[in-house]
Parts: C-alpha cells; sequence; structure tokens
DNA sequence: CGGAATCCAGTAGGATACTG
DNA sequence: CAGTATCCTACTGGATTCCG
C-alpha cells in the first residue's frame, strides 16, 4: 500500500510499463500555459454572466488578441468555455464559463490555496538556494 | 459576493488593479513544464525511501539526462525535494520528497482526479470541435 | 469589434558527447 | 554514476498589420 497521498490517483488503469502515469502533463499542457486558467478565473468571477471579448481583453492584464483568441480557442475546443458569435453589425461575441469550466476551477482550488499558503516560503527558498551560489 | 466557486481564492489581497490574480501562474511554471510533477510522483511513490538518479531516470519514461538535472534542481530550488550527495567512488546522489513537496503533491489530488474523471469528455469534445473543422 | 495572418525573439526541451 | 557542455529544433508568446 502505498502512501495515503497517492492513493486516489493509483486508480488509474495500468499502462503497458507498469505503472500508473499522472495524466496531469499532457492533458493539461493547457493548464500550465500563460493565459488558460486566468481566462476562466474571469469568466468565473463574472458568475454566470457572459462576457466579450473585448472585456475579457481590458480585465486580463496583459494579455494580447493573438494570446487571448488561442486561450479561448483552446477552452472552446475542450468544451470549458461556451462561444456566443452575434453575426451584427459590428459583430459581438460573448464567452461564458460550462459547467465542465467551472468544475475544473473548483478542482483548482486545491492547488490554489496551497500555492498561497506556501508562495512565500518557495520564494525563501529559492532566496537562499541562488545565494548558496555556486556549490 | 462571488461564485462559491471561487470564494477561497478570493482571500488574496487584491493587487494595484483591483483584482486578485491567481498564482497559479508563474509561480507554477513549475507545474506546467514536462517532467517535474512526474518527478514528485515517482518519489512519492516510494514513500519516504530515497531514489537514486539513476532509478528515477530508469523509471520516468522518456525523460532524458538533462531535463531530470533540470527538474530536480529546480524542484530542490523550491525546497520540494532534498538532495542528498555521498563523494564516494563511484558518487552516488539520493532524493527524496521534504514535508513540503508532498504537502504540494496533495494538494494536487484535486484537479489530478478530476482530470481522470474528465479525460475521455475533453478528448470527446475535441474529436467534435475538430470534424466540425471549417466553421 | 473580434479576430486572422504574418513575422520574430526567447526559451523549453531533445540528442549527443564528454567528465569528475 | 551523475551529471555538464553543446548544439539544435520546435513551440510559445509578443508586436504589428490586415480583414469581414
Amino acid at each position: 500500500m502505498e502512501s495515503v497521498v497517492v492513493a486516489t490517483l493509483d486508480q488509474q488503469p495500468e499502462d503497458a510499463r507498469g505503472f500508473s502515469p499522472l495524466p496531469s502533463n499532457g492533458i493539461c499542457g493547457r493548464l500550465g500555459d500563460k493565459w488558460t486558467v486566468q481566462v476562466l478565473w474571469r469568466l468565473s468571477l463574472a458568475s454566470g454572466k457572459k462576457l466579450r471579448f473585448s472585456a475579457l481583453k481590458k480585465e486580463i492584464d496583459g494579455v494580447t488578441q493573438r494570446m487571448l483568441t488561442l486561450a479561448l480557442r483552446n477552452l472552446e475546443r475542450d468544451g470549458l468555455v461556451a462561444r456566443h458569435y452575434f453575426p451584427e453589425v459590428p459583430p459581438r461575441v460573448e464567452y461564458e464559463l460550462t459547467e465542465m469550466g467551472s468544475g475544473m476551477l473548483r478542482a483548482l482550488e486545491g492547488i490554489n490555496s496551497w500555492l498561497m499558503d506556501n508562495l512565500s516560503r518557495i520564494e525563501e527558498n529559492r532566496r537562499v538556494y541562488d545565494d548558496a551560489e555556486q556549490r
């Protein structure tokens, strides 16, 4: 029996090499990218209301049009965000979280709060490590 | 009051722009990289026992020496992994999870199980989206 | 307005060879 | 054994321009 920590992670069927790889890598290459989580986050703050592209762009500091577009496309593709296109003049596009999207955000609460609790310790560790310099 | 989903995420002091950014990006660029989580995972499976560099390399499928070294260095720098160097001939180096490291892994359980539950749906969504092709 | 297209710089990551 | 050192490629992400 492994440690309790990983017990639930071990439910995945083992692969040909005889161990269960974490799906975290690969599947969430998405999570690792620079903007995806921030987009989900801003949409969730809207709590059910839809947000226009320009609103998202204004609220997510530093994101470029291209990166926001790419992030939204990937989220839409995964079914985490719904895109509503209104063929008006000028055109209007609104985005909202899907059920799945908000579920994923909920699932992120664990690491997020852990990070908030441990961020300063990590930064301190890095400082110490870097000060030690050449070993 | 925001949605329940993000309530606990909102405890962070707001920044100058008036909203609380998720720390998930930036702090865990680490989490987003290709090998970090897998290294933590393999170390946790050892449950307290230390693992040698070569053991890790053998068990983490596809990782190169360089990438494993970099991942371990970063984890050590953050204080998530402890490195024990034995100046023998030939040299021996052993790695183990720190308390902090296993805490982080525990905190990852949320997304991990969510991903395992939703992976097939996501893949299906992607398939449908890609089949729709040109919109 | 909400992109798409293009160009470009920086970096993550892989292959290979060498070393204390 | 456990790395460093190089080299190289591919992808991320930024800036800019154009389009329906």
